[in-house]
DNA sequence: TTAGTATATGCAATTGTTCGCAACAGAATA
DNA sequence: TATTCTGTTGCGAACAATTGCATATACTAA
């Protein structure tokens, strides 16, 4: 569903022009396992595009962002992004101790997200969505080696 | 809990030094109301202290988060803190469309979290939380104006 | 195909945040 | 109190991300 043909149909029915440096980007990130930092998605693109700078790389990502072409991970410190899979959608745990990214069925949150509707009337966005946490792995070994900070 | 009183001898027990702008950071935290920006707390910090560098003032805060004195608060672009009221504890539903920020019982995320532990082992830190959406009254107004971007 | 227009790009400057480091100042020791 | 030790600060530089602006380019309509 998020093929590249029905992609660029998305784009230029919302008259978003369809630019080298934008199909460069979202091949990237179609070609690429998901989760990618902007430098790695901008490293990419030089190669096949030298003059393309960093900067059209984020207005990119964030355009895309914005039309749920392209997903936001808050993975690490710095921005990540994911093609969306509308079928496969997921949530993400993150592990603030060792950074690995665990997906999550969209089900835990839909209960969550009704509930806090039902009750406040506030329209939670449930469909990108990262808890942070400590991994089962990172767990175990902060049981034996406890620094304070 | 977080009295003054009780925050020093804290850091006095973990090894951290009390230091004139440590002392006016968490004082101005204090009498501000919740969720100070940090160019807010350095430009407070500044009247009574003028060397003061915002460095000093990112540090800090991000130490009195890593005690747990000190919660980051999602809320709009730029790095968000308030004082932690261990008895007065909630999370935030902040609103992507005006910025205002709402209060959350802690026991939203309980049940939402132990799910999650059970089924994974994967511990959400379920301390400080934020989730984003759409307000009752922006909901409104979007209603009737629908911009597509 | 060719203009005409609005959008998108590259580049440089700016912003928000972090970091390295030498100077400084609490705390501990003598 | 004097001395030493170690954590902390201010400052400047680095870094990630964003923005302003003049130029270039994708699209539209002749
Ligand atoms: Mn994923
Ligand atoms: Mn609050
Ligand atoms: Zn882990
Ligand atoms: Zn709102």
């Amino acid at each position: 569903m998020n093929d590249r043909r029905t992609v660029f149909k998305t784009l230029r029915d919302l008259g978003i022009r369809l630019t080298p440096q934008r199909i460069l980007i979202l091949d990237i990130l179609r070609k690429g396992n998901a989760h990618m930092g902007v430098e790695e998605v901008h490293a990419k693109a030089r190669t096949r595009f030298p003059y393309i700078d960093i900067a059209t790389v984020y207005r990119t990502l964030h355009l895309m962002k914005k039309i749920d072409v392209v997903t936001e991970v808050a993975i690490g410190e710095r921005l990540h992004f994911e093609l969306t899979h509308p079928d496969r959608k997921h949530h993400h745990m993150v592990c603030t101790c060792c950074g690995k990214a665990f997906n999550l069925a969209p089900e835990y949150l839909e209960r969550f997200g009704e509930q806090i509707h039902r009750d406040f009337s506030f329209e939670p966005d449930v469909r990108n969505f990262t808890i942070k946490g400590k991994c089962s792995l990172c767990a175990d070994k902060f049981e034996k080696s406890d620094s304070i900070l």
